[in-house]
DNA sequence: AACGCTGTGTAATAATATAACATTTATAAG
DNA sequence: CTTATAAATGTTATATTATTACACAGCGTT
């Protein structure tokens, strides 16, 4: 079983805004989101969302710079992101496939190096925009 | 046969000191480097590593905003690139591998979308620094 | 010559992210 | 309960990364 963490004040009002979108949101778009709940810093935004990927419950978009709410509710993977990316209409969604994942997680390297993280992104254009 | 791009002079000069370096640039050092050969402003290196990231002369390594040179001669890849992130040294190393790039060329999503690129970074401790 | 395309140079500014400091809250240890 | 320790807060300032806007130059095509 996961420990579950408790979320402070900054960290709940965020998380929650995250997961009401769908789409990857950014932090100065967050930032004025919250500013009515009483966060005026970008500071205080991303503090939070360094929390909150470190504890899995989103994760950084890094060719975007923007945060997604991880679906995966059992789990938390902070460790392991696979997302496919339309670069069209910027939607994007976060990819679970076993078999990749597996692809992955064995990966092995000739240079001795130890992996315990791996972010992939897949761009292309989806159903819609094609 | 691969185009052969004919590079201006600012971009060769950017190429230059990307190809001299073995690990990746950061704008604003690159910047600094080239001050002394006449450029001047941000915008002109932007501008350059935008053209030598599309030819696949160089890669961006997202989630470190910065910039390394492809090694692989013969063929650019710019829409396939896996890299290994060393997160204590922070050394980086494109990584070439067959079986890898099958599973991922071969990867198929669930939502019908149309993929013409992608990037990987795996992250973990090198050989030093384990 | 007129056009489209790509690149240049420059100034200004936007967008993303962190440093530093003082204080507060939560958790654990004695 | 008290101490101490780690984590989070609030605030100001600043650093870092990246783009917009504009005027113009070079080059190949028609």
């Amino acid at each position: 079983m996961q420990k579950q963490e408790t979320l402070t004040k900054n960290q709940k009002i965020i998380l929650d805004l995250i997961e009401k979108s769908d789409q990857p949101l950014k932090a100065y778009s967050i930032l004025f989101d919250v500013k009515k709940k009483g966060i005026n810093a970008p500071l205080q935004v991303y503090r939070a969302l360094k929390k909150l990927v470190k504890i899995g419950k989103i994760h950084k978009i890094e060719s975007r710079n923007a945060f997604i709410a991880c679906k995966n509710s059992k789990c938390q993977i902070a460790k392991a992101t696979v997302f496919s990316i339309c670069e069209s209409c910027e939607d994007v969604t976060e990819i679970h496939d076993h078999k990749l994942s597996e692809h992955l997680r064995d990966f092995k390297d000739n240079k001795g190096m130890k992996y315990n993280k791996y972010n992939l992104e897949f761009f292309g254009l989806c159903k819609k925009c094609v």
